[in-house]
RNA sequence: GGGGGAGUGUCCCGAGCGGCAAAGGGGGCGGACUGUAAAUCCGCUGGCUAUGCCUUCGUAGGUUCGAGUCCUACCUCCCCCA
């Protein structure tokens, strides 16, 4: 937090002391406009993916603490402006989207946020509009001559978004240049509608919510204010949220509870206290104490992110089946019941399973020959003893006391294969 | 419209005299060391009913015993001139 500047209001103090915050467009006025209690804020959601992933969690909880401390927050489905796709931070076109993929990838997104925050139709109640509402049925020359007329080229040219695509001589379509006429649309609409006068998102944002602030003042609306959350990345360096398996889903059936619980139970020492403060619901000093332990130690902070987390997404109950799945898998070193499970018939343990396909079955590799090299490696395991064989075949006897076997790859990645 | 250049292992970048399942790097996965961490070191990184077979170098043809490599057409992208 600057030494310059102490938020009065606890939207702002929240926000400022757990990391949220990279830019904000007037911190003093929009802390005033906070303390007030009657900050309504919206984030826009683009339905690009079936699920929102790890990276959208950071705008999620800025919506979260907006109402837990007093604001009225608005998660806004962006079905209109995935249609035209967002240029910023790519450096490649957008593939464009159907209306039908765009529909179903929203009905996938909306699930995730009643877990973050409460819906409704009260004051501090959250909601969620689909910009589409108003851009679909915009008239183009109405549309130029009402707002289009205050958007300057110049500036636009001169924006991050589209600077980076001309240096580089990289195609940039016309779609793609309205792009940010329709998000600055948006918050004026926003605004007209709900009374919203801040928007939040991603650092990338910023060039975006910037210009929906200009159009605001030309268009005579209240004062807007603009925040962004930094770009999140791991201490390590690398990009936050993406590993080989693929995004961190948000989505129970894109990924389970348990790999969700496995995914923050795996963070970098160094990345530990940043996270309990950005992902998590706990005390300010709370987080001080789990982050100052050291060495072996900081696994319990690990476990506590873990905890948090899951619990936030998923519920209490995932979350602690998570933690006891993991209790008994990585310190009991038992076959736990609840390890993700795959079924296949008794019979082909009647008949002797080949392990190779059995490892490409439950997903742990793509091929019989990714098996093969992972066998050559000794990164199989079938019950805990490493698979020497590339032709073993499981039979009846190699089913444990619960009916099943447990496979696995590496030190991390268990499953059980069931007879049934 | 004219001239020049480029598209390589379906993660990315990138070498490639006509014998190539194709150098190298990143990333990823596995192993060792640890603490389910980081860093470091080592191995692997087309598919299969596998000592063999099949499919891969923008697309489609052609030359050749043999084509990523040579020829033709087409597609896409970039640069220069008009």
């Amino acid at each position: 937090m600057p030494e310059t500047f102490r938020p009065k209001s606890d939207f702002l103090a929240a926000l400022y002391e757990r990391g949220f915050v990279h830019q904000c467009s007037d911190p003093a006025g929009l802390d005033a406009k906070a303390a007030d209690g009657s900050l309504v804020a919206y984030i826009g959601f683009d339905c690009t993916a079936p699920s929102l992933h790890v990276g959208s969690l950071v705008p999620i909880m800025m919506l979260h603490w907006l109402q837990k401390t007093g604001g009225k927050p608005i998660a806004l489905m962006g079905g209109g402006t995935t249609m035209v796709g967002d240029p910023s931070g790519k450096d490649e076109t957008r593939k464009l989207l159907t209306v039908a993929q765009i529909d179903a990838n929203k009905a996938g997104i909306r699930k995730v946020f009643s877990r973050f925050m409460t819906f409704g139709e009260g004051k501090t109640d959250a909601i969620m509009p689909d910009n589409a509402e108003w851009l679909v049925k915009l008239n183009y020359l109405e549309f130029l001559r009402d707002v289009g007329r205050h958007f300057s080229v110049n500036r636009m040219l001169a924006m991050d978004s589209v600077k980076l695509r001309l240096d580089r001589d990289q195609e940039l379509s016309f779609i793609e240049f309205n792009y940010m006429c329709l998000q600055a649309y948006d918050f004026v609409e926003l605004h007209r509608r709900y009374g919203c006068v801040l928007q939040m998102g991603g650092s990338d944002q910023w060039g975006n919510i910037v210009t929906g602030l200009d159009l605001g003042r030309r268009l005579g609306t209240a004062q807007l204010y603009a925040l962004t959350s930094p770009l999140i990345t791991l201490a390590s360096g690398a990009k936050m949220g993406k590993t080989a398996a693929g995004a961190v889903w948000l989505d129970a059936d894109l990924l389970s509870p348990y790999d969700y619980w496995q995914f923050w139970r795996n963070t970098e020492d160094a990345d530990v206290g940043r996270f309990l403060r950005l992902f998590t619901t706990l005390p300010i000093a709370e987080i001080v104490r789990l982050e100052r332990l050291s060495g072996v130690e900081i696994n319990e902070a690990k476990k506590m992110l873990a905890n948090e987390a899951t619990r936030l997404l998923h519920g209490e109950a995932a979350a602690a089946e998570a933690a006891e799945t993991a209790r008994r898998t990585f310190e009991e070193g038992e076959a736990a019941e609840t390890l993700p499970t795959f079924e296949t018939p008794a019979a082909d343990f009647d008949a002797g399973l080949g392990v190779l396909n059995a490892f490409v079955r439950v997903g742990l590799v793509a091929s019989t020959g990714e098996a093969r090299r992972q066998i050559r490696g000794g990164g199989l395991k079938v019950n805990d003893e490493i698979v020497t064989d590339e032709r073993a075949t499981l039979g009846r006897d190699a089913l444990l006391a619960n009916g099943a076997v447990k496979l696995s790859l590496g030190r991390k990645k268990h499953v059980l294969l069931r007879a049934v």
